[in-house]
DNA sequence: ATTATTGCAAAAGTTTTGCATGCCG
DNA sequence: CGGCATGCAAAACTTTTGCAATAAT
């Protein structure tokens, strides 16, 4: 992967934030320093990355658009139901690690991984 | 919810089938018995009855494309990454009655729900 | 110099919507 | 008859892609 400024500029942005970005968002905020930078960048840096396993991308069905995220640790999210916001969860995977086991149990494929989200009302919007 | 005979063959053909089919599919076959249906026709119901929680919409962020199931149970789905079929699994949401509360440790919000799939390959895709 | 990356624009894919017409109660 | 539902077509939205120009090594 040959370096580009307009994938450092997504990069840096994304390690600046603690949510989850969308493209749209990633863009338009590069668009302040990269006036002319196009979506079609944004999205082929963020898939690029993802694939890369520097970043990882999200899809939350709820929403109908990818979030993505600096941090690739493994966690879990809660997505708000009132403001949509993504948020980390402090519980780690670890306290879920019997998930795959207890659905392998009476199925006949091969599991190899899962995806969970929660969803609810935020700390904010319960104010 | 006035009767509709489009809609009443929409249900009638997701019944009919254990998988999960998508609107586009949905749309095909029940284009046989009302050939001059439309996509839009089809996706109205489909959200109608979702919304009238008589069938459940999915959606799975591997796939690009919503997934409509007659069975409101709750349940799990494994989805096959090989050739991307949407399965039942057996275990039931009892067994996973802690994952909420465990995800709730520490964490200032509401939780409400959560969405939980698993995938891998299926029993076909392994041989 | 070679190759990856960009910007632009067009296209692809899924889902929604406006509107005139038709069907249900 | 009154109102919900339909068919059609267009639009909305997110994401991908072809291609000529540009930037990186």
């Amino acid at each position: 992967m040959k370096y580009s400024r307009q994938r450092a500029a997504i990069l840096s942005f994304l390690q600046s934030r603690r949510d989850h970005p969308t493209a749209e968002l990633v863009y338009s905020s590069v668009k302040e320093e990269f006036p002319n930078i196009s979506l079609g960048t944004v999205y082929r840096n963020l898939n690029q990355l993802a694939e890369a396993r520097i970043i990882t991308k999200h899809s939350f069905g709820m929403l109908g658009t990818d979030h993505f995220d600096y941090n690739t640790d493994p966690h879990y999210h809660f997505v708000c139901s009132c403001c949509n916001a993504v948020i980390d969860l402090p519980a780690s995977p670890d306290d879920f690690l019997s998930i795959e086991a207890e659905a392998a149990k009476g199925f006949d494929g091969l599991i190899q991984g899962h995806s969970l989200y929660f969803c609810g009302i935020c700390k904010n919007c319960l104010n």
